[in-house]
RNA sequence: GCGGGCGUAGCCGAACCGGCAUAGGCGCCGGACUUAGGAUCCGGUGGGUCUCAGACCCGCUGUGGGUUCGAAUCCCACCGCCCGCACCA
């Protein structure tokens, strides 16, 4: 029993020779050996951050379906371009600094070495002569490129595009437009750079922001918990304005829901990325002041409602608020209304003060108990005259619509609660049916109480007040969104510079001499404080002054301190994968256009959760590009696949401390640990949990190719599925046997001959091959891997495998266990590897079996099985079936109909 | 509340178009090999009945309806679960 399958050597062997014969190396157009008439594919992975702990037999799930498409497409003769790379800018790398004084790019490079070890023992065809880091000044110098353009381009509402802003420039000067109204020749030289700079795609702004003084930082919003504290940390989180980069990612709104057309996506994430957008149509309409030119813009969707508008609401935030709260309460004020204060002023600057010490968090906990409070003024309903009562209430948000509302209880379920508890009047303007017994009516009905809209619809309401408001200057149509404009600056130390040169006067240069490197700290913490009023300092205002202070022109300019937040490096990534080492062009005109022409990446695979940001950053970078004329698709990921994550399950003991899932037992219905019982729960695999698998102990006992296997087989990629240790040995078994098959154990010569197949086993072979080829291109790869099992199966105790057989077999396995693939072909006498020998063909006509067994049923139920030959005729399988005797016994009397479906089934109906 | 998705055996799952439900794997049962085996190999595995190497019958895809000769598949209602968003006017 010398020559058994020993995975180690095998995995060795060939996992060297990959690397030294770069097998996995993509041609571009003009390398030799490239061949043009080969269609292309672009398979990529999202990239990962390099991240200390290393991968888990969890991680690479996607990776691996990724690679077995990429293998069978080569096998397939495409050009394949299948890359990997590291996002590796982030906040670990730095939080470790700041407790080790060990430097992030020391960190980084340490575990993008692992990370690379790691990849590579799992058998990846990437081709690592492309892999490129975000941190690898060679990148960023483009990633500040890219930030330049965006600063240097504005969007042109009538092109629907962004153009360099040297484009309007020169339409200001010769007059073809203006700066909003205001003629260019009237603006000095400060008033000018004031409105090109307002128009730029990457501007400054004050804008409300996450401050964590303890942190130092800003903070995303997806970084601060439900109850307003760092999810970091567990710091407090405060609102406050501040100047920050900006990104107008607002103007392609809607494009960026249009060419969701245009991609192949799962319907799931397509659906988030609108939702997230938020596009609703509605209306704006102005409510005047009596006695004031001031007016109150309120958007709604719901402009057929405007009669029974019965308060309006500001947000706290609102421009208008200090300008609305009048002197004294009027005379009908309830006390409701006035939060116990002696005047409006004195109410309201309470309510403002407690509604800033809520985060956005808090403020959404509070959806029961609505809170406000009465400025003392009212306006003017302009559809009927009627006095309208204005509220600051926080339940209206100022980041959405116009940051104020008209109230209508009567049809908005929140605005019915806030009336109820501050006694305000509520009319229905829409009838609702006799049975409805909920407050506000949301659905259809005939208008009422509403004058000229009376008896239309709500869609023609609609229509006809937004007809009257346009007609009598008191709004129309509008659009909103969601979506806001991406905060893109962040305190820390471990990012992109942003390339900006501030003078004096708020004049703000670009650096053109890319990169603009990132420059040595003594210390990387950043400003910490537990003040919530300290100011927020970028860790890069510890840089040396000689970094910090430019001269140009004999004028002192300042550097931008300032970096990009994590997201950007991760924003364009896949075109550097084209051309990584261009070092005059984001990456050659030729090879993008190849490559990214028409659909851009062929398949993106890659976790769920970057469902919104990150594809939706991406996307509009790239469409940024696109308008620009870098590059030549609309969207840069034409099919995109989410792969699912590998559960496990967790056990903790009576303290509820957990304990090491593998060393847990099952008895009697309960689990067991170390004598005592365990409770049983179910997540995400993890350090924390006890419940990871780790990899190397995984490979060194069963193998990478048992790996591929397992986690290929255990369920559709896209699904969420358990890992059962005690599965695994199904495909251990599968491996062995098929070597078994192939080899001899005794003398390690090849069970393989040159006789023809039998025709059952020629049958199994070619529908196998159809089968596992559509699998492939579908991705279903665990039905492709029971395919296979079936075929092994059958090759169990023959005295020798025709060698027909054996060869496609080996190359229909070859994607997924490509290391025993490797060894079996070479030793049939395969060479040169298998990366690129064909893809196995099927013959049609021998994936069809002779005679079928043909089902025969009475009233749809299976009362007979009879072996007919493939191509009976309808009559003759109408015979066969009503002749037969399991048949006679279930009919009393002729058949009333007899469906015929030759050769597979009849249906005899006796009714 | 809104949006997306799912429910099949003891477990993971298969079944592109409506046509033999449960392929493949695990587990379990039996056998072989063996000093032994939780290793490996071979066979069986929805339930029931019988005259038990076989035959016959029945049931079955979360629940209830509908369409159809025929439904896991299509339609409606309900129940349960997962994911995302959520005071978005």
């Amino acid at each position: 029993m010398e020559h058994v399958y020993d995975h180690q050597e095998i995995e060795r062997k060939w996992q060297a020779r990959w690397a030294e014969q770069h097998t996995f190396r993509a041609l571009d157009p003009g390398d030799e050996g490239f061949d043009p008439s080969q269609p292309k594919v672009y398979v990529l992975d999202m990239f990962p951050y390099p991240s200390g702990e290393g991968l888990h037999v969890g991680h690479p799930i996607g990776y691996i379906g990724s690679d077995i498409f990429s293998r069978y497409m080569r096998m397939r003769g495409a050009n394949v371009l299948h890359p990997m790379g590291f996002d590796s800018f982030g906040l670990p790398a730095e939080q470790y600094a700041v407790e080790t004084g060990v430097h992030p790019r020391i960190t980084t490079e340490r575990n993008i070495a692992n990370y690379v070890r790691q990849l590579k023992a799992i058998g990846l065809s990437y081709d690592w002569d492309r892999e490129i880091a975000t941190t690898d000044p060679d990148y960023y110098r483009w990633t500040q490129w890219i930030f330049l353009r965006l600063f240097g381009s504005w969007f042109d509402r009538e092109a629907d595009a962004a153009r360099p802003i040297d484009e309007l420039m020169a339409a200001l000067e010769a007059g073809e437009r203006d700066a909003d109204g205001v003629s260019w020749s009237a603006l000095d030289e400060k008033a000018r750079r004031r409105f090109i700079d307002g128009q730029r795609l990457a501007y400054l702004d004050e804008v409300m922001v996450n401050w964590c003084p303890a942190l130092g930082t800003v903070l995303a919003n997806e970084e601060v918990t439900r109850d307003g504290r760092s999810d970091r940390g567990d710091h407090p989180v405060y609102r406050r304005p501040l100047r920050q980069w900006m990104l107008r990612i607002t103007a392609y709104a809607d494009r960026l829901i249009d060419d969701l057309a245009l991609v192949d996506w799962p319907e799931s994430v397509k659906a988030m990325q609108r939702n997230w957008i938020g596009r609703s149509d509605g209306a704006r309409i102005d409510f005047p002041i009596a006695g004031s030119s001031t007016r109150i813009d309120v958007f709604t969707t719901r402009p057929d409602t405007v009669f029974g508008a019965t308060y309006m609401v500001l947000a706290p935030e609102h421009h208008l608020v200090a300008e609305l709260t009048a002197e004294q309460w009027p005379e009908d004020t309830r006390e409701a209304w006035t939060g116990g204060a002696a005047d409006p002023a004195s109410a309201v600057e309470r309510y403002l003060v407690e509604a800033a010490r809520k985060s956005e968090r808090e403020r959404q906990a509070e959806v029961k108990q609505k809170t406000g409070v009465f400025t003392g003024s009212f306006c003017v309903n302009p559809v009927n005259d009627e006095p309208i009562p204005i509220f600051v209430a926080d339940y209206v948000l100022m980041g959405y619509g116009t940051g104020a509302i008209m109230a209508v209880p009567g049809q908005d379920q929140r605005d019915w609660e806030f009336a109820e508890q501050f006694d305000l009047a509520i009319i229905r303007t829409v009838q609702p049916p006799s049975d409805f017994e909920g407050d506000a009516y949301l659905g259809e009905g005939p208008a009422i109480n509403s004058d000229f809209l009376d008896g239309l619809d709500v869609e023609q309401a609609k229509a006809s007040i937004i007809e009257w408001l346009e007609a009598e200057g008191f709004g129309g149509a509008i659009v909103s969104y969601k979506l806001r404009d991406w905060l893109f600056s962040r305190q820390r130390y471990w990012g992109e510079p942003i390339p900006i040169l501030h003078g004096p006067d708020g004049e703000m240069r670009p650096v053109d001499d890319l990169p603009l490197l990132l420059p040595e700290v003594d210390d990387f913490r950043p400003a910490s404080s537990d003040d919530e009023n300290a100011e927020p300092v970028p860790s890069l205002s510890k840089a040396p002054d000689e970094w910090r202070f430019v001269e140009v022109d004999g004028v002192r300019f300042e550097r931008e301190l300032n970096t990009m937040p994590q997201w950007a490096g991760s924003c364009w990534y896949y075109l550097r994968f084209i051309d990584p080492r261009n070092d005059v062009r984001l990456v050659g005109e030729g090879v993008e256009r190849y490559w990214m022409d028409p659909r851009g990446v062929d398949l993106y695979v890659g976790g769920v959760e970057h469902a919104v940001l990150h594809l939706l950053y991406a996307r509009f970078w790239h469409k940024v590009l696109y308008d620009l004329g870098h590059v030549s698709s609309a969207e840069p990921f034409g099919r995109l696949f989410n792969q699912g994550l590998i559960m496990a399950h967790a056990y903790r003991d009576g303290r509820g401390v957990y304990v090491p899932a593998d060393k847990v037992e099952e008895r009697d219905g309960a689990f067991w640990y170390d004598g005592q019982q365990v409770e049983q729960s179910y997540g995400r695999m993890g350090k924390s949990k006890k419940n990871g698998v780790n990899p190397d102990e995984f490979f060194a006992k069963h193998g990478v190719d048992a790996l591929r296997l397992y986690e290929m087989f255990m369920g559709p990629l896209g699904d969420s599925k358990p890992w059962t240790t005690r599965d695994v040995v199904g495909v251990v078994r599968f491996l062995h046997r098929l070597w078994r098959n192939l080899v001899d154990p005794d003398s390690g010569g090849l069970l393989v001959s040159d006789v023809s197949p039998d025709p059952d086993l020629a049958v199994l072979l070619h529908r196998t091959i159809k089968a596992v080829t559509a699998d492939m291109v579908g991705l279903r790869f665990n039905t492709a891997v029971a395919r296979l099992f079936e075929l092994n199966n059958a090759l169990v105790g023959l005295d020798a495998v025709p060698r027909e057989v054996a060869e496609a077999f080996i190359l229909l396995l070859a994607p997924i266990a490509p290391h025993i693939c490797e060894e079996l072909w070479e030793r049939m006498g395969g060479e040169g590897g298998l990366a690129h020998v064909p893809w196995p063909e099927y013959d049609e006509d021998l994936a069809v079996e002779e005679m079928v067994v043909m089902i025969v049923q009475v009233d749809g139920k299976v009362r007979d099985r009879l072996e007919v030959p493939v191509d009976i005729s309808e009559e003759d399988a109408r015979a066969a079936a009503l002749d037969s005797e399991k048949v006679a016994g279930h009919l009393e009397g002729e058949p009333s109909r007899v469906i015929v479906r030759p050769p597979n089934l009849v249906n005899i109906v006796s009714r």
